[in-house]
DNA sequence: TGACAAGTTTAGCGTAGGCTAAGTTTGCGT
DNA sequence: ACGCAAACTTAGCCTACGCTAAACTTGTCA
């Protein structure tokens, strides 16, 4: 292949100055600022540890993430200290729990066993478009009524 | 953290040896061997630049991806040759296929727009357990009727 | 107050999946 | 029959996300 055709489809200048690039890392932003946001809700704090037990990784894990994470000014943290979200990171975890609640809510309405659908609706909602979000919702609020 | 409480939380004992590891991995052999038997069924064969234009990532990443997957036992190729499936890859292909089908046959029955279903069915169908799929299937059967 | 345990970070390694650059193979057309 | 373009691989780099081992911080309590 010359040159020309074997270049990369996708435009990524600037790429390093993004937020968050691939759709992995973007996920595994998503999960962390939603469980920092519950962390902080229910227990007054966040510490690396209630991450580190939730996700079910080890803790070295979760301070590389946290450290990533805050560079990309979603985490607010000193070394040692307790987890906090920016704004940028409040936003985004809110995004994505009320996208969480509305999945969630939706797999019960279609007849998912609880656990099952706690455990679906962890790896479907970072997939689920605007629109499909939509479509569930209007599901999940005529339940029973059909 | 002494020791004994900073282990690993999951047993990955013979991990090396399974046929596909992380979630993520899982996934993307998923993409690759449902890819693969319907450029096959299409095309009458695959090609190594086809999975390249599908994915839309460079031919070398796609090079070292069916490499892996052949170490896995999924896909079967010598080099610069076509790309076929092991029988543990069609079934796998099967499999996947299938679930694609009828996710992106049940988002298209909620009233999602085409282009929407098709690019979250993709993203979707991983994370699908076969609980929510049988959901799925009977939504998508009532289609209209409901 | 000072030792210890719990929490955190650093160092170093591995895999998966991206990339570019550069080299190899193959097959087709003149 | 041979040259060239397309296809493929190799080499080498990067990021994300796992891990263990080891070092460092912090707070508590005897």
């Amino acid at each position: 292949m010359s040159k020309s055709t074997q270049k990369s489809k996708i435009d990524r200048t600037g790429d390093r100055f993004e937020l968050t690039r691939g759709s992995h890392a973007r996920e595994t932003a998503e999960d962390y600022v939603e469980a920092i946001a519950r962390l902080i809700e229910e227990k007054g704090t966040c510490r690396g540890v209630d991450l580190a037990k939730l996700f079910q990784v080890t803790q070295v894990t979760v301070s590389k993430t946290l450290s990533r994470l805050q560079s990309e000014g979603l985490v607010d943290y000193e070394p040692y200290g307790p987890i906090s979200l920016t704004k940028s990171g409040a936003t985004m975890a809110s995004y994505a729990r009320e996208r969480h609640e509305v999945v969630l809510e939706f797999l019960r309405s279609i007849g998912v066993s609880e656990e099952i659908a706690q455990v679906d609706a962890e790896g479907i909602e970072h997939h689920v478009s605007p629109e499909t979000l939509e479509a569930f919702r209007t599901i999940a609020r005529r339940k029973g009524t059909c």
